[in-house]
RNA sequence: UCCCCGGUAGCUCAACUGGUAGAGCAGCCGGCUGUUAACCGGCGGGUCGAAGGUUCGAAUCCUUCCCGGGGAGCCA
């Protein structure tokens, strides 16, 4: 717009360290996000991926057209700004740019369909490429990616292996009804995976500590705000290990995610307006609850439940209620649990199990086990559960050759990220979710 | 697969018991030197999801279908 400004002059920032700038001209490479005008002043607010500011064009500084010009940008038009970093209490976020000039890079073809008021699922769903500039959305990811980066972090300095599995795989973890299926060449069917946990215990006879993180699917006909088909799972995995041994990772992990979330994200909550304090409050020790227990528990509190069923949402809505932190549940009956889950010796109508429930109606973020080690009782399981023992042959050699006690758990990254973020919905803590009727864009 | 709710302007919604289609936002024009999803005044904007039926008359009632949302089951 007047791209004649002093070369040089202006130095190359972003908006999330724009306090380190105080008094100084800086350019920023961004987009227009909003804009409001008042009089013979306009606040441009601008983004640039990092963050969010208003500039402030002054009448005063700028030639007359120029000034009509920076009055009428288009929402989402790309510019480079150039000012003076201001520390202002007027500003949101405590900074602004007093504007001295404005390149326009591109122009918008019509208007950003997207506007700052309301608008539906649908609708929001239908352009989620660009639904990803607004601010929630952008925090949510943020926080999203924080997430991600503090679950390689916590594994890499305990010593844990990343262990990819494959995505495509011969054959269910769990029940068949819930695949994706796709033809193979000519080896017959291939299916998505659904949990990369039988791979990760091979890795972790091999390894010790593994864990794998990555996509799953679901063919689930789950039409919640708890459910995509897609989504990713990270899945520690060790050998030697227990259930208490399990359940004091997780415990121990889940911590570390919320700290690392209050200390890195805090602007991103403060934006979505999360109470933090529901999320300081999340301290060992966990509540840890038998199956039995919370069932007697779910009975106080005035629901009919009979013995040997599993908890639905409502009841683990009611469970986790009853604390301000996840609450561990363990050792559920068999009947209501995968086959490669360990009996408990003490009680062979319980598998030596534990899900983890999130607070604020999130459900369940983590479901992990102890592994059915001896090669005879697998095979019954495998034979109880109607599967195919034919396509689980590599699983059982990890019982003939060095079986050892081990365990793990899975951990849902987008429900995770929901209870952080404080969302009603999983659709949106990943970039571009699939759900049931939905795979576009 | 089943249950419940919805589909009206670009977006979010209203329109009572069937009687000529409304508002906010966005857009355009004008105003305003500290706005915070700015505000104030003015203007334009409609295949009421689709098809069929009932009726003098249907956005409104009935049938079928399509699309979306929430939930159950199942799960993270």
């Amino acid at each position: 717009m007047d791209g004649e400004l002093a070369a040089g002059a202006a130095r190359p920032a972003r908006i999330e360290r724009l306090g380190e700038h105080v008094g100084q001209r800086v350019r920023l490479e961004g987009w227009l996000h909003n804009r409001r005008s008042k009089g013979k002043l306009h606040f441009l607010i601008v983004r640039d991926g990092s963050g969010f500011v208003q500039c402030v064009a002054l009448q005063a500084n700028f030639p007359p057209e120029t000034f009509d010009r920076l009055g009428r940008l288009r929402q989402e038009t790309a510019l480079v700004v150039t000012g003076t970093v201001r520390q202002d209490a007027r500003a949101p976020g405590g900074y602004e740019l007093q504007l001295e000039g404005c390149e326009v890079v591109h122009e918008p073809l019509e208007d950003f369909p997207l506007g700052h008021k309301d608008h539906g699922p649908d609708f929001l769903l239908q352009h989620r490429h660009l639904w990803l500039r607004s601010s929630q959305q952008w925090a949510v990811l943020r926080v999203r990616h924080e997430v991600e980066q503090a679950i390689a972090d916590f594994f890499y300095e305990r010593g844990f292996v990343r262990l990819d599995a494959p995505i495509l795989t011969p054959a269910a973890c769990e029940g068949t009804t819930t695949l994706f299926e796709l033809d193979y060449f000519d080896q017959g069917k291939a299916y998505l995976t659904q949990s990369g946990q039988l791979y990760a215990e091979a890795g972790a006879l091999a390894f010790g500590r593994v864990y794998t993180f990555g996509p799953t699917f679901r063919a689930e006909k789950s039409k919640t705000r708890r459910h995509l088909t897609e989504f990713w799972m990270v899945e520690p995995e060790l050998a030697y290990a227990t259930l208490d041994d399990v359940m004091a990772l997780a415990e121990e992990f889940v911590v570390w995610i919320v700290r690392r979330v209050l200390a890195r994200c805090r602007r991103e909550l403060e934006l979505l307006g999360r109470d933090l304090g529901r999320l300081e409050a999340v301290v060992p020790p966990f509540p840890r609850l038998r199956y039995d227990e919370a069932v007697e528990l779910l009975r106080a509190r005035g629901r009919e439940f009979a013995w040997g069923g599993d908890f639905g949402a409502p009841d683990e809505t009611v469970l986790s209620e009853a604390f301000d932190r996840p609450v561990m549940i363990h050792r559920y009956p068999k009947d209501v649990k995968a086959f490669y889950m360990k009996r408990d010796p003490e009680d062979p109508r319980l598998v030596l199990c534990v899900d983890v429930i999130a607070p604020e109606g999130v459900g369940e973020i983590i479901g992990g086990s102890q592994r059915e080690d001896d090669l005879e009782a697998l095979r019954a399981r495998i034979a109880e559960h109607g599967l195919d023992e034919q396509v689980f042959r590599w699983y059982l050699d990890l019982r003939r050759w060095g079986s050892v006690p081990h365990g793990g758990f899975g951990l849902g990254l987008e429900r995770t990220v929901a209870w952080l973020c404080g969302r009603e919905h999983v659709r949106e803590c990943i970039p571009f979710p699939r759900m049931l009727y939905r795979i576009y864009p």
